[in-house]
DNA sequence: TTGCCACTTCAAGTCAACTTGAGGTCAAGA
DNA sequence: TCTTGACCTCAAGTTGACTTGAAGTGGCAA
């Protein structure tokens, strides 16, 4: 059967085997057992790294992750929060498509400070808080890290 | 004229004064003089955080906020990397779209284990290395903060 | 059976991004 | 004049997410 030594899921997934351990270690994946010393992981290990990649991207903590998605895909968190996370996800990627605009704009516009520029000022009001003074911002975290 | 004190600048912006100053300090952002001790800030300083705040969702590091707005709008990034910025943001957007799927997906099924749903499966196989190896992931940063 | 080398543990170190604390300044209201 | 309270500086501390290093183990090819 398909077991994968640290070293083969390190070089399948990109993520180094020190991480992958200090992973274990904090319970965000489970390897299935040992062969002797060795960690012996399943497959499914690779799409688990996949979502916890994504996870990061959206910003979320290590904490967050296994929360929503556990070590064997079951989530400790209810439904709704759930669902407030995709909301979060959504008003994220809203906010993202509004960077990209705004850095291809920074990279065609010629004027000396994006700042004046009208267009550049339109793309940026669709920011959170570009103006309007409004709550602190919702899905916001640090990805410290 | 509208100057805004740090205070108050906080409290519009959701970002609190000690890390305004550091924002300063380090050079993402400017005050536009004092009066007597105090930092005194123009209205685009909002927008600016608005930029910086976007910026960290898309994982970007302070370093390279700075680097791809500047303090007044002015990148210091030749056109060709802000365009593979947006491309990167662009990459993100879809992973974070698949990453929104499952989560409603997690909120929904009830299937014990989603690693063995298969539409669970079939979502996450949109997924960057989540079954073929492939490069490591090309936008990825740690968000450490 | 020897030797290699990929693995192991555990403690300590690193890094970005802040935050906290101590001690100080200053304008304004009581 | 005195006291508040919001600001200031500067150094040190914190946090999450890893990484590094030292010292040891064990499977497998020669």
């Amino acid at each position: 059967m398909n077991l994968l030594d640290i070293g083969v899921l390190s070089e399948r997934s990109g993520v180094p085997a020190s991480t992958l351990r200090y992973y274990e270690e904090i319970g965000l994946i489970e390897s299935l057992g040992r062969r002797g010393l060795r960690r012996q992981f399943g497959p499914e290990a690779l799409t688990q790294l996949a979502l916890i990649s994504m996870g990061k991207t959206a910003g979320f903590s290590l904490e967050e992750i296994k929360n929503a998605f556990g070590k064997r895909g079951v989530s400790t968190l209810p439904r709704q929060a759930l669902h407030r996370r995709a909301d979060d996800i959504d008003a994220q990627i809203r906010g993202l498509i509004t960077l990209r605009n705004a850095l291809r704009h920074v990279a065609e516009c010629s004027a000396p400070s994006h700042m004046e520029c009208p267009k550049f000022r339109r793309l940026l009001s669709l920011a959170p808080y570009s103006h309007a003074p409004t709550e602190a911002q919702p899905g916001a975290r640090a990805k410290r890290k």
